[in-house]
DNA sequence: CGGCACTGCTAATCCGGCTTAGCAAGCGCT
DNA sequence: AGCGCTTGCTAAGCCGGATTAGCAGTGCCG
């Protein structure tokens, strides 16, 4: 520990030619400055072996570039679902040579001020603004300054911040078409519903699935048979809901769950009953927690594509970093929406109406 | 964006000063190198109506400290339990404000090298080097030149550097403890055992917890009544394991298991079996997984203290940083390996021996 | 045989802050 | 008047690299 790197000016010492020449050769400019073969060989030679690695930090002071991005989020980082988030971002930033802060604010504006500046000061090329549930948002000032993209966040008031969200509303569509083709026609909701709008607050989420739900049934001329608002979609909120939805439909053919934290409380309870999942009631669901794969039979469900919205994220700012830099283009109009597909898992809860 | 930071030259020239007296005065030396007051008012007054902040990048030039620490693991961030390992290093770095690169390595060494040389190239002050599961592994060489502490890892031959692990030994012995107060004679293990040493390979946990559990049944002159090696803990392994158990014993008293996915396992067929938690069985397990919560009745199970191992680590490291560049002591002598107390989440999974 | 272009390399400056040495003015003392 | 001390501030150099202007030496040409 605390053995010195070896600095350009070491190099330079121990190959005969000045700093200068180590620079120009080292950044491949060395033809174009008339820099001879020779001495090329040997300056790639002395570097190599005396194993010189370029001090980013000094590079970031003259050229105002640090290679490093900024990733600030509510709670992502400590979500069940969302470490992936965190894994396609990290993956995104290192093929392109970048490295990542990662921030955590708690939800709190203070700490986020306090973060976004903390990595102002050590002069990030961009930032990533991401929350752990999809939720619009006031855009803080101090973006303005700085290349930024927010993800699985929507602008508050229109901006030029690109955004990257998941298409929930195509879920939605699509979960209740997965349903109408296995021939139910009587679909209860449990976690909002059944009338549009019947969200909890906040949720945007909730609110398109609904509304993808809502337009794929009636495109059959159908309505959702029930629907609970629940505000914390938990297991055991899950249960309540089944319950008291079982006491009014004894044999509900299809249930279509907000997540699937619920949809585990619906099985739960399906079972106490003596109703067989997907034999007596079908089940479909959103998010893919790790849960949905680990019940018996295998929750069907669509999956919050998280690395994919990380990496999209990243990629997407480096876009804005590099035409920042170079004046150069942008590929989408600024402030664009990007939503990014839903893959469905289908596994063993959906069977054909009977 | 792009509009230009404030530097220590605008405010300088600002305030009518010179650059120098402005960082004399914003560093605290303006009394020591008598500075009077009203320049120094005058100073701090420009400072901050011009918002002005130093660039955390020229002085990690000079100073050769950045104020951040890299965080490498294998698939730590993206693991479902681990993002409060983060959480707790984040936090920490934070209260003495510090950033945090993350990178995860996927377990390749050679992403593993090019991460911690990116890092370098940032000049950060240490370097926190992290696993999913606690595991033995060897210390890569470009940790010899900086400040680092291990995280949920053990160095495979002895080193200076201290680690930061759970402490799974204590909590084998306090999980048989809870069962055997409760009057269980007959524990049956889930996931390993009934002998010493029969783990699965490289699974320093289970190791421990066996040992663990062993050793506090020895002094009741007891053995485990069963057990089962397992190599991958999860749902569906709990269940075969169980369904194995219940044709030789067919109302075992209690299961010990050696996590949660494979205790959920065990809850899945049980139910099915008609036998009740915890009326007929008694269930502990490890980990504390959210699914443990998530389970009718709640599980009884020993928390990984991910948060607290989080900011151990990050504290321990900056204790290192902070020796290095003052000369200063280190607390703990070098190579020190900090066991962390896992906590026992009591829930409904236990009930006293018939 | 002087002027010019070309070759091959280096000195000097800058990025933004910290640090050390030192300068000018004012004062008291002998 | 001359010396030294204190007060209050600033110039200059450094960290490690990028960039640009420019400097010797050589060969060619008129």
């Amino acid at each position: 520990m605390g053995r010195k790197r070896v600095t350009m000016a070491d190099v330079a010492l121990a190959a005969g030619v000045s700093p200068t020449t180590v620079s120009l050769v080292l950044s491949g400019r060395g033809n174009e400055l008339r820099i001879s073969d020779a001495v090329q060989q040997r300056v790639h030679a002395v570097s190599d072996e005396m194993g010189y690695r370029p001090n980013i930090v000094s590079i970031g002071l003259s050229k105002g570039t640090t290679r490093t991005l900024g990733f600030v989020s509510d709670t992502v980082a400590t979500s069940q679902l969302a470490g992936d988030l965190i894994k396609g971002a990290l993956e995104a930033a290192r093929e392109h040579g970048y490295m990542l802060f990662i921030g955590e604010t708690e939800g709190d504006a203070a700490s986020e001020q306090q973060l976004l500046d903390a990595m102002l000061d050590r002069q990030v090329d961009g930032i990533i603004l991401a929350s752990m549930f999809t939720r619009l948002r006031p855009l803080p000032p101090a973006l303005e300054d700085v290349a930024a993209v927010l993800l699985n966040t929507l602008p508050l008031e229109p901006t030029t911040v690109p955004a990257v969200v998941p298409d929930e509303y195509a879920a939605g569509r699509a979960a209740a078409r997965a349903l109408l083709d296995a021939g139910h026609r009587q679909i209860h909701l449990v976690g909002a519903g059944p009338e549009a709008h019947a969200v909890s607050a906040g949720t945007v989420a909730g609110r398109e699935r609904l509304s993808g739900i809502r337009d794929a049934l009636a495109e059959e001329g159908l309505e959702p048979a029930s629907g609970h608002v629940i505000r914390d979609w938990l297991p055991e909120n899950g249960r309540r809901a089944v319950a008291d939805l079982l006491t009014a439909f004894p044999a509900p053919g299809a249930l279509l769950c907000f997540n699937d934290r619920l949809a585990f409380g619906a099985y739960q309870v399906l079972q106490e009953a003596g109703l067989r999942v997907p034999d007596d009631v079908s089940i479909v669901s959103f998010d893919d927690a790790p849960l949905a794969e680990w019940l018996e039979p295998g929750l069907s469900t669509f999956a919050i594509p998280h690395e994919a919205l990380g990496r999209r994220s990243v990629e997407l700012l480096l876009e804005l970093v590099h035409a920042g830099q170079s004046g150069g283009p942008v590929g989408a109009p600024p402030g664009t929406v990007h939503r990014l597909d839903m893959p469905f898992l289908v596994r063993g809860s959906i069977a054909a109406a009977r």
